[in-house]
DNA sequence: AAAATAAAAGACCTTTATATCTTATTGTAA
DNA sequence: TTACAATAAGATATAAAGGTCTTTTATTTT
C-alpha cells in the first residue's frame, strides 16, 4: 500500500506530534529506538520532512525535531505526498499509465470510491486533530518489544 | 497498492478470460505483446497461476493458456493471494507487525472499512462474472500504443 | 512410428529500485 | 571550546523486476 519509507515517515511524525507539547524537541535517535526504524533511515526521512516545512528542526544540544503551530496544520496527506508522491491516490490499480474514464481498466469504477476514501482519510487527518487521540494512550505506534522480555528472562 | 507482478497477473488472467471462448488457448507471447509485459515475466506468472489451478495450460503446438468451467469460478482475490499473498487485505497501514484491535495504530479504525472494501471488490469479482463486461469493449487492459503512431509520422 | 516443431516449465543470471549503513560536515547551546 | 545533534553525500546490502537459456511435453508432419 505505502512504501516502507512512507510508513516510517508517518509513524515518525505521529510520534513527534504526540511529544510536541510546548515545542518540546524529539531526537532522531529517540524516534528510531521507539519505533524500530533504522537510525539513519529515520534521519533521512526527517530531513525530507523538515526541508518540506512539514516539521521543524533544531541543531545542537537539546536540539531535535518539533512542531510549530503552523506545522500542526499539516495533514498526513502532505507527508504521503512528500515521500511517496500522489500515486496511491490516482494510479490505476492494474498499472495502466493513465487512469481515466476515457480508457478505463475493468476495475476502474470499483476502485474510484476506494481511492477517494483513502485520500479522504489522509487529507482529513491533520496533526492538530490527531494529537489528543495520540495522547489518550489508546493507540500505538510500535509493536510490543518481546525481545526485551526475553532478555530479562535470561538474566 | 499491488506489486507489479500482481498487476501483470491480473491483466493476464483478464486477457485470457476475454479470449476464453470454447477453450480457445492463448500463448504467453500473445499476452506479453498485447499487455506490454516482459515475455518471461508473464510466462513465470502464468506458471504460478497454472500450478495453483487458477488457469489451465497445454504444451505443444496450438498449446497455450485457457480457462475451464472450473477455472472461471475463481475470483480475482485468488489471483492476488497466489501472487502477493493477503497483505493488502490484512496488513497494518503503518506497517505494525500485527494489525488488531488489541493494539491498534492511530489509523486502524479509519482503514478497516477501506481494507474490507478492497477485499470485497477482488472477492466478489469472479472471472465468469467479468467475462461479458470484458467482451463489451468498454474496458481496456493496455494503453494506446502512441509510439506506433509516432513511427508512422516519420515514414 | 520417427522426426520436426511449438509452446510451457524451470533454472539461473543481470539490472534496477529500495532499504540500510558509513562517514563526514555544519550549526547550536552550554 | 567542547559536546551534541541535525545535515549531507555516498557506499553497501537486499529485494524486486526483467532477461537468457535449457528442458520437458505434446502435436504435427513425413
Ligand atoms: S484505469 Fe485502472 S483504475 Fe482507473
Ligand atoms: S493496526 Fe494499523 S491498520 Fe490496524
Amino acid at each position: 500500500m505505502l512504501s516502507k519509507s512512507c510508513e516510517y515517515a508517518l509513524k515518525s511524525i505521529l510520534y513527534i506530534t504526540k511529544h510536541s507539547q510546548n515545542l518540546e524537541r524529539v531526537g532522531a535517535k529517540n524516534i528510531s529506538d521507539e519505533l524500530d526504524i533504522p537510525y539513519h533511515f529515520a534521519a533521512k526521512l526527517l530531513q525530507i520532512l523538515a526541508k518540506a516545512d512539514i516539521i521543524s528542526s533544531q541543531k545542537g544540544p537539546n536540539g531535535g525535531f518539533y512542531l510549530t503551530a503552523d506545522n500542526l496544520t499539516h495533514s498526513l496527506a502532505d507527508v504521503v505526498f512528500a515521500i511517496d508522491g500522489n500515486g496511491i491516490f490516482v494510479d490505476c490499480i492494474l498499472g495502466l499509465k493513465t487512469c481515466s474514464e476515457t480508457r478505463p481498466c475493468p476495475l476502474h469504477y470499483e476502485f474510484i470510491d476506494i481511492k477517494i476514501k483513502i485520500a479522504k482519510v489522509f487529507e482529513d487527518t491533520t496533526l492538530d486533530q490527531i494529537k489528543s487521540k495520540l495522547l489518550s494512550g489508546e493507540f500505538y505506534l510500535n509493536n510490543l518489544n518481546v525481545s526485551c522480555q526475553y532478555e530479562r528472562k535470561n538474566k
